[in-house]
DNA sequence: CGGATTATGTTATATTATATCATAACACTT
DNA sequence: AAGTGTTATGATATAATATAACATAATCCG
């Protein structure tokens, strides 16, 4: 699924070229040039875009992220470090299996997952060690 | 690490004794009765658990969860019910050597993990067939 | 066209969480 | 016991995040 509207794009592209997470309301201050002007004008075209898997909420940091690729497919995590602020989407091995262990468990159907891991990248562990 | 404040033994009864994620103004709300009165001595405690490893946050509903059992070892996500609520801790495989598949991620250390899933128990699963 | 659906504009408000600063309790040393 | 540092608590204000509600405009499609 692709952007379906002007605006749409806009903020898809904006997320795009960032490399991390971006608070709503930072969106909204980038955006006021090209005529955002209300905190619900950017919750609902990121509600739509989260619809469309084109962007991830990060939970945790209550910012959004830009997919990197499509990931119609499998799990994934996204690695957050902590001290850059850098972010990558990592698939992992399916863990729905996992339920059928559990009493009551077993028939669990998963509809929405987030997954974040918060760490410190290669990067910022190398600028620890010097 | 066990609750150290009468307050702490509070809030972390109170949430081991719910089988549902309880949001931070609804303890407030039912601690009332025990002299809390603003929502910042709520936090304080919540944050303590947090770090203790008593309860956990569920990052995607702003509610808290007391853990089912101490997971010092190992990953685990958190089962959230979209119908119900009812929520279930089910340990994962570890995944953290997905990161060195991608360049630049190789040193990842992890240090936070939320790990939700949402979707729909057996019991709701019944229900809808009925 | 006409009617439905989707997107947008706008204002107000709800919800979640922190900052700040003052006071009290406790642990530990001398 | 007095002094000192640390942690917990009380209290008020405010920040940050998100949604509700209602009006208007654009788009799709029979």
């Amino acid at each position: 699924m692709k952007p379906q509207t002007p605006r749409q794009q806009l903020i898809y592209d904006y997320l795009k070229q960032k490399k991390t997470p971006q608070g709503a309301y930072d969106i909204l201050d980038a955006c006021r040039v090209h005529g955002f002007k209300a905190p619900s004008q950017i919750y609902r075209v990121l509600n739509k875009l989260r619809e469309f898997g084109l962007i991830h909420k990060g939970e945790s940091l209550n910012a959004y992220i830009a997919c990197e690729q499509q990931h119609d497919s499998g799990q994934s995590v996204v690695a957050i470090c902590n001290s850059c602020g850098l972010v990558k989407e990592v698939p992992i091995p399916d863990f729905s299996n996992q339920f059928e262990k559990f009493d009551g468990w077993e028939g669990f159907t998963p509809q929405e997952l987030a997954v974040e891991v918060k760490g410190r990248c290669s990067l910022c562990n190398r600028d620890l060690a010097t």
